[in-house]
RNA sequence: GGUGACAUAGCCAAGCGGUAAGGCAAAGGUCUGCAAAACCUUCAUUCCCCGGUUCAAAUCCGGGUGUCACCUCCA
């Protein structure tokens, strides 16, 4: 499996620091709110990995967080818990506010067939860890206490800045409206380990510490969360780009200056979901959630294959029109496989080409866009049916279609109708068929645009009519 | 102002120095009373622009232009 790894802007070749095992970190959501479909985007091509590597063969151990506390508006004096923020809005305790979207993320990600990682912590779980943390980088020198709060000291380190080549002069403090300077902090780039401001003397959730009451910067619950479950030495560390800088940035930062050596060695970044003016979290108008898709008709599992045929390293532009052709395409494909016989023996032999091909484009950078295609080029070739369908079936496996059930679904609508619904629609096709007969072309139309109207699609073959339910 | 990424048909998109995959849409055909569905066929002499390297460049280098992102809300 090759990658790009942020830290060296390069497709590297994903050597474990222990053979056949992936470690694999990714930052959760903080659970203030819906995710948006841009959101979603991440996490769903982190499931596409976690998969493709399962699929070479890799034993994948996976942690993630649920951000519940310490995620500020911003890091300043002015910050405001986005937890509180929300739920004073919602009229809710910050823990009752944290259960319903950590819910409601997860039935989002069940919509996507995104898997579960095998370990999910809430960073509320985890404050001793934190403290812990926070004491082990005061000892070594490597934070200081200020104003109240404890602030890690990024002049402690040689190189701060992994990913790119900014250097502190140029970083602009403050370019962004809202963003005010902590007098607190030594340099541009420290940041909160540990809060006990008096400011937040209206936080919900605090705990005691060697520093006083007080809660967790939001930095460092995944260094502590990742070095807990997954070990000193991390493999893949994944999230959305935007995270690169700070947060990542300041996560290597703390658990390199913890551990005293080097921490996870790739990186792995999701670049945005754009619409036509910028990032989909910037937008205006209703919020795109999972929920809002389906209102609109959408089987979510349309935009899992509109995400699928794109790479997670370019910026991707969300539009109806575009999600309309990945509806178009998700039927036609589903349509497809619907159509192979059933019956037969897969021919393991004939099927292995294929399954190289398809874990090749996988392994070069996870390319899922490829992959697809060889999804395609398997179903077009001269393969008997039945290894064919093993074939989807496999492919599934990584991709996540559903292609079998939805093949299977479309198989069994018919008898899914109530009896009394199938049987005044078959009293319309036959009093069509008589029109057509009659040859009384009009009346014939006429029953089929009802029938239409009704979401019934008829298909006239040499056999007879066909009909079945849509959407 | 600093940093980084991206630019390929109507749209999405692959391509990683050897002569432009795939999907959607569209057009023509088979089938049909007409449709729909299905199937077959067609659809970029050219990859934002200008230079350069090379026998050979969408691919490498230099310079432009445009778009997006990050620089303490974000996935």
């Amino acid at each position: 499996m090759q990658l790009t790894n942020t830290l060296t802007m390069k497709k590297e070749e994903l050597v474990p620091h222990q053979p056949g095992v992936i470690k694999m970190y990714t930052c959760g959501p903080t659970v203030y709110s819906y995710a948006h479909i841009g959101n979603l985007r991440s996490y769903l091509m982190e499931d596409v990995l976690e998969k493709a590597l399962r699929y070479e063969g890799f034993q994948v151990d996976r942690a993630m967080n649920i951000t519940d506390v310490g995620h500020l508006t911003s890091d300043a004096d002015t910050g405001e818990d986005k937890m509180l923020k929300g739920a004073r809005r919602e009229h809710k305790s910050v823990l009752e506010l944290a259960a319903f979207y950590t819910n409601a993320f997860f039935a989002d990600c069940e919509k996507l067939n995104i898997r579960r990682p095998d370990t999910v912590v809430p960073a509320t779980g985890c404050i001793g860890d934190f403290i812990q943390l926070v004491s082990a980088l005061l000892d070594k020198g490597f934070a200081y206490q200020a104003g109240g709060n404890v602030y890690f000291d990024t002049s402690k380190l040689t190189d701060y800045y992994v990913f790119g080549n900014q250097n502190a002069e140029d970083l602009a403090v403050g370019v962004r409206e809202g963003v005010e300077l902590d007098g607190n902090k030594r340099n541009k780039t420290d940041f909160v380990l540990w809060f006990t401001k008096s400011k937040f003397e209206d936080q919900e959730l605090k705990w005691e510490s060697p520093w006083g009451l007080g809660y967790p910067g939001w930095h460092i619950e995944c260094s502590a969360i990742s070095i807990k479950n997954l070990g000193e030495y991390l493999d893949i560390h994944c999230g959305g780009i935007d995270n690169a800088f700070p947060h990542h940035t300041n996560e290597i930062a703390q658990s390199e200056a913890y551990l005293g050596h080097p921490w996870c060695k790739y990186w792995f970044h999701v670049l945005h979901l754009n619409d036509g003016g910028g990032k989909i979290s910037k937008s205006k108008g209703a919020k795109l959630t999972v929920s809002l898709l389906e209102e609109k008709g959408y089987n979510p599992l349309v935009y899992r294959l509109f995400c699928l045929q794109s790479h997670y390293r370019k910026p991707l532009v969300f539009s109806f029109d575009s999600l309309d052709n990945a509806a178009s395409a998700y039927h036609k494909l589903t349509a497809r496989v619907a159509a192979l016989a059933k019956d037969g023996e897969p021919d393991q032999e004939a099927a292995k080409p294929w399954q190289e091909k398809f874990q090749a484009s996988l392994a070069n950078d996870l390319n899922t866009s490829l992959a697809l295609t060889a999804l395609y080029d398997m179903l077009k070739s001269d393969l008997s049916d039945a290894t064919k369908r093993f074939l989807v079936g496999d492919f599934d496996r990584v991709l996540s279609l559903d292609l079998l059930q939805a093949a299977e679904k479309q198989n069994a609508q018919e008898p899914q109708v109530p009896e009394e619904l199938a049987r005044e629609i078959e009293a319309l096709i036959e009093k069509r068929a008589q029109a057509r007969k009659a040859k009384d072309w009009a009346a014939a139309d006429a029953i089929r645009d009802e029938l239409a109207a009704r979401h019934v699609v008829l298909k006239d073959t040499p056999a007879g009519v066909q009909w079945h339910i849509e959407g």
